[in-house]
DNA sequence: TTTGATAACGAACAAATTGTTTTGTATAAT
DNA sequence: ATTATACAAAACAATTTGTTCGTTATCAAA
């Protein structure tokens, strides 16, 4: 990709986010993120074609970031422990997070993290299933999934929303704790 | 309040929650509205400031007609046991729930259920706070009741999602056993 | 360094949407 | 029956959106 288009795409990115910290996303209009950028209208809808695929561009290079970091052999951040449980995957995870503060900041913590949300949940869901222990048996799998997912991404909301002021650890073991899960 | 008012009021409700059904928010046009309910176009802006405005009335309606059931004594819905505990509370709730299920379904479990559950955990945290018993100690208090309302609003929006089909029993049932409350 | 490609800019534009205003009509309450 | 006012319809300015086009600046490759 060529420079020029890095440079406005993360310019974009940058002003989109800091906007989305200030006002809900409908409410910011192009000509304010164009302002903030610095970036031209045409040159705009030549990089998105709404302010909903922007929105949906950034959520998912977010995910792909982290959730890519996830996937690799944890060399960044050292647990002692083995790191093939729940537990450390959570943390990890919440890690991944802490690291991209100023990325997720905007769309998680403002009004407008609905969208958001809805990609986060994805994910989870996909992590879930790689952990069949976590799933109790006396609820309906649907529902249990549903609920397992949907508080977590609740609370790591939570999390945010207060800085993250919680260590990542200390978050795990409280959710862990909240469903249940005693390992 | 004049019978030509509370007639235009419905009619914009009722296409509203219809068209929430169809489509997202952002995507429903005050003309659409309009065209669905037959209303005129100064009408709608001498009920409503805006569509954001519209919405708001709407979810606080359907809270403050369910919540109001809430708190009378329960005539209603027969329960064979006592209703004081947390369990017979949540499936009270369900059940004014599925009473109201024509004005819910749109708001709740189409694409813009954002808002709607912003004011749904509201009601939910003052419920929450009646019962001290439900909110476990080993955890930071706000962590824990964020988790308990996020999760049980969650849950609905799943139920809801699902046409209702488990019956408010069971719904309670599963997110208790989940959230780990043993009576 | 030159050169060809292309990305960004800026202005102007049509189209859609919003929210307001006005005028005349219909319907409510008393 | 009379007075109030809620409604409809149409016209309106103001925003916002998304597109187009001619020009300038920047990149990558030779």
């Amino acid at each position: 990709m060529d420079r020029r288009q890095r440079k406005t795409r993360a310019a974009i990115f940058q002003a989109f986010n800091k906007l989305l910290e200030e006002k809900h996303f409908n409410n910011i209009t192009v000509q304010e993120i164009l302002d903030e950028a610095n970036v031209g209208r045409s040159t705009f809808y030549s990089h998105f074609e709404t302010k909903d695929a922007l929105l949906k561009e950034m959520c998912t290079d977010i995910f792909d970031h982290i959730f890519s970091h996830e996937l690799h052999s944890e060399t960044s951040h050292d647990f002692s422990a083995s790191d093939h449980g729940l537990r450390e995957k959570i943390t990890h995870l919440l890690y991944h997070l802490k690291d991209n503060k100023g990325n997720v900041l905007g769309v998680l913590s403002g009004e407008s993290s609905e969208l958001f949300m809805r990609y986060f949940k994805e994910y989870l869901v996909t992590m879930f299933e790689q952990y069949p222990d976590s799933i109790r048996q006396d609820v309906p799998k649907e529902f249990a999934v549903n609920h397992l997912v949907g508080s977590l991404a609740d609370d790591v909301r939570w999390w945010i929303g207060n800085k993250m002021e919680m260590p990542p650890e200390k978050l795990a073991d409280c959710y862990l704790k909240l469903i249940g899960y005693n390992l």
